[in-house]
DNA sequence: TTCTTTTAATTAAACGTTTAACTTATGCTG
DNA sequence: CAGCATAAGTTAAACGTTTAATTAAAAGAA
């Protein structure tokens, strides 16, 4: 590897004359200039970035902790922050925590996740990135981001349980209310909605969303047409045939996979989506597009989300941190970003 | 940040002698030893990696380019780049390149393409990452890695075009011959294949597996069985149609969008997956198990291919390249990998 | 005892940059 | 023409480590 010495020597100039002509500093002129790019060029000289960051003291890398990569919100939301950063001139630094693949669905039991990030989190300082982005795979309880963290940190799509760290996540109160009042639009009444497991944050959200907009129009909750889901297809299947005896029109499911497993049991009782009964999904994951009839469902802003995390982390390691983007929740700062609906087949007026 | 000159001093040793406990080098004594653990311990100090690999010259990073991380087969790829590094203490510097992003589906026609992926590399290797890992989102002729790249490098799910760079990818012969093999073996003679584009070599190799199926199991391979397809869920849709003209008793769908839309095309028809007809995919995408029925198809290794292009490299890298590895096609060095038939329900004795 | 080896440590140079401080030559002003 | 700016460089220190070379003291061998 050829150094900033070996051009300088070459040039018969100081390396600072030729450290000057690549960082564009004033005073050096326009002949010494074309002769340094021009040996630059010919010995195919590369600047030594971990030299320059040592003498700098910056990086200007971020990291990214994604507890799965293969979840399917986590690519996108990296999609984001990349995006973000190739705007602002930054690294990404990906740390893939592989958590799922170890440990299977129940690894949020496990004592030794909070010893393993922080572990990450030291390494991610010690290569001088200066600062975090966490992206969970689960919502869980854990504190992931420690508060004696030495550089900023925020999370996306999830909550950091902290007030010294932002929270970038999905309005998911907005998100129900807006599948919701489609529905009704469409003329239906008696609404059902599947729910994700009981204790979970976003059930409890999108549940709130669903009854502001049956309050908003009008019409009375029925407690009755809440069925008990936990995010998965076969939920959704077992959901299906509850929903269906208390005489509804539509079916709002709190994500896709709960309402595939509605529609292989709407199938197998030879029961048309968007003819005999409307259903709606949320989450607008790739098999909504393979549904027969396409599934109307709510985008969740995966990329906003990852990107505005971004957005955020950087404001905060430059030092201008805009408070007008903030709003707190009992001392968490938390921005939300809004879903989008995405009208297809699969809800029909009544 | 405190540095190892302050914890030298406050220990009253040399920084040398801290180096070397850091480093769990020889010739320090038991009881400087614990003292110095001890004051790091209480100051946090946290080693500088950059000023440690400015020193050592090795970064133990490798840097990976994705063409575009939310295609559907990026993660799991570089899930399992990112499986081989951890074991191997290797860092990922990650480039999300976003060309579909940046410039839709035809990019790839761009001229400036290829300079792009050149100025990522060159700052990759001015961060001083000691080897790459390219990751396409299409196929294309573009030879994207320079052949006069300084440091090693490889092709993980499409070919390099290079005699210097190994490529790893799936065994597109085998898997299609999987499937065919396993169609026949429920009965069905009479079997379409509904192809991706014309002029695409996963097209031509899972043609020529097709075709081995047949002959190993003495059918006669009939041109007219051939249905065009563009890889698209539409394009599987319109293939459909043609397939049962034919009369045929089973499908073969080269991915599993086009299986989406001939289940389409077969629901609306009235016509019942694994009843009246059988289908088997190809990818094992997400989709495959929320269609009704679930659909048989051929699941690709994906996370094996990241992780032997991850094995390939950093065998590269430190200098042991196995050559028994290694075979050669045209004089590129390739590395198939086999996917794995996934028996569901799509594809029924006849 | 004296000489040699071993152990535990220190010193200082080096890695490839940036940058503040300095030097020298040139041009301009009054 | 002296005095002063300015332009175009150079010098050398510094960033936080590692490591080869060196030293000093203690232990062992003759």
């Amino acid at each position: 590897m050829i150094t900033i010495k070996e051009v300088a020597k070459e040039c018969n100039v100081s390396i600072a004359t030729v450290s000057n002509i690549l960082n564009n500093k004033p005073n050096v002129g326009e002949e010494t200039k074309q002769k340094v790019l021009r040996v630059i060029e010919e010995m195919n000289y590369t600047p030594n970035t971990v030299a320059k960051n040592l003498k700098t003291k910056n990086t200007r890398t971020i990291g990214a902790l994604i507890e799965d990569i293969t979840v399917f919100c986590a690519p996108e939301i990296i999609d984001g922050i990349t995006n973000y950063c190739e705007q602002k001139k930054y690294n990404v630094l990906l740390i893939n925590l592989r958590l799922y693949k170890k440990y299977g669905d129940d690894y949020f039991e496990r004592e030794d996740f909070f010893n393993i990030v922080r572990q990450e989190i030291r390494e991610l300082i010690s290569k001088q990135v200066e600062g975090i982005i966490y992206v969970p795979a689960h919502e869980r309880n854990l504190k992931c981001l420690p508060d004696d963290l030495a550089i900023p940190a925020v999370m996306a799509y999830g909550y950091t349980r902290s007030k010294k760290f932002p929270s970038v996540v999905v309005n998911d109160i907005q998100g129900a209310y807006t599948v919701t009042n489609y529905i009704i639009q469409q003329g239906h009444k008696r609404i059902a909605v599947i729910t994700g497991k009981d204790h979970s944050f976003h059930t409890k959200d999108r549940l709130l969303g669903y009854q502001k907009a049956l309050y908003d129009n009008k019409i009375f909750y029925n407690p009755e047409f809440v069925i008990a889901g936990d995010w998965s297809k076969e939920s959704g299947y077992n959901a299906a045939a509850k929903a269906i005896e208390k005489n509804v029109t539509a079916i709002f499911c709190m994500n896709d996979q709960m309402a595939g497993g509605v529609y292989k049991w709407l199938m197998e009782t030879g029961k048309i989506v968007g003819k005999d009964i409307s259903i709606a999904g949320y989450d607008d994951r790739d098999v909504s597009l393979y549904m027969n009839p396409l599934l109307t469902t709510l985008r969740l802003p995966l990329h906003q989300i990852g990107k505005k995390a971004c957005e955020l982390l950087i404001n905060q390691i430059e030092g201008d941190v805009k408070k007008d983007l903030y709003n707190r929740k009992n001392g968490e700062i938390i921005i939300e970003e809004e879903g989008e609906l995405k009208i297809r087949d699969s809800v029909m007026p009544l």
